[in-house]
DNA sequence: GAATTACATAGCCGATCGGCTAAGTGACTT
DNA sequence: AAGTCACTTAGCCGATCGGCTATGTAATTC
């Protein structure tokens, strides 16, 4: 589980394959029209592909000579969990602290 | 606020620094305690604390010799309501597709 | 069946990354 | 004042990254 964030986070902190994603979202395409928007060269583009291929944010198939790629949820909604909970601890902590800061005050009435 | 993307999922790929961020949830602490249960040398440590706070996810001040670092919240948010974006945008898109699917069965009927 | 199209593979290149050791600085302890 | 402690800086190393070109292959099209 903890593993899938390495290759989940380091995929999408390259910003040519955040904006495949963004792509996919609106639904599937070819590998040409992924690439078409981005100026880099087609092998360049097709290693960030399988970057994210391999960080199972995304899934291929290929018929006849075109590969059809789409995106795939899970792994996003994976590391939103991860940083909700970031998010829920740490404003937890806070609660506690301001909880604290109150006990604190209440001492000195 | 892109930009600040690339920067936070970059920091958050490798898992020592993941590590440092779940820590920093409990509470501040020194460059010592962050490193201790680390076992790697202690310049290399340091480098990763730089990529943290580079990125925004920590903060720190010196006094004395000892420097005492914290998590800043903000990054940790933008991030995840990009991510909630995504999945929101990508349901929204299943809704649409099932609705179409439904209407399609209607007309069969 | 020859040409075109849509990827795929191989390999080079400079930059960045994550690890290390060695040596420096400034603050506290004895 | 000497010693220890908590970083800090500098610099080396092999691996990975993101870009490229050149070449290959299998599927369509003409």
């Amino acid at each position: 589980m903890t593993n899938h964030l390495n290759a989940f986070f380091s995929a999408l902190s390259d910003p040519t394959r955040r904006a495949v994603v963004e792509r996919l979202i609106e639904g599937p395409a070819s590998v040409s029209e992924l690439h078409d928007p981005h100026d880099i060269a087609l092998p360049t583009f097709l290693r960030h592909l399988k970057v994210l291929e391999d960080a199972g944010l995304v899934a291929s198939e290929k018929s006849g000579r075109v590969r059809t790629v789409h995106i795939e949820a899970a792994p996003l909604i994976e590391a939103e969990h991860w940083l909700a909970r970031q998010r829920r601890l740490w404003e937890g902590r806070l609660d506690r602290l301001d909880a604290l800061a109150e006990q604190l005050n209440d001492q000195k009435l």
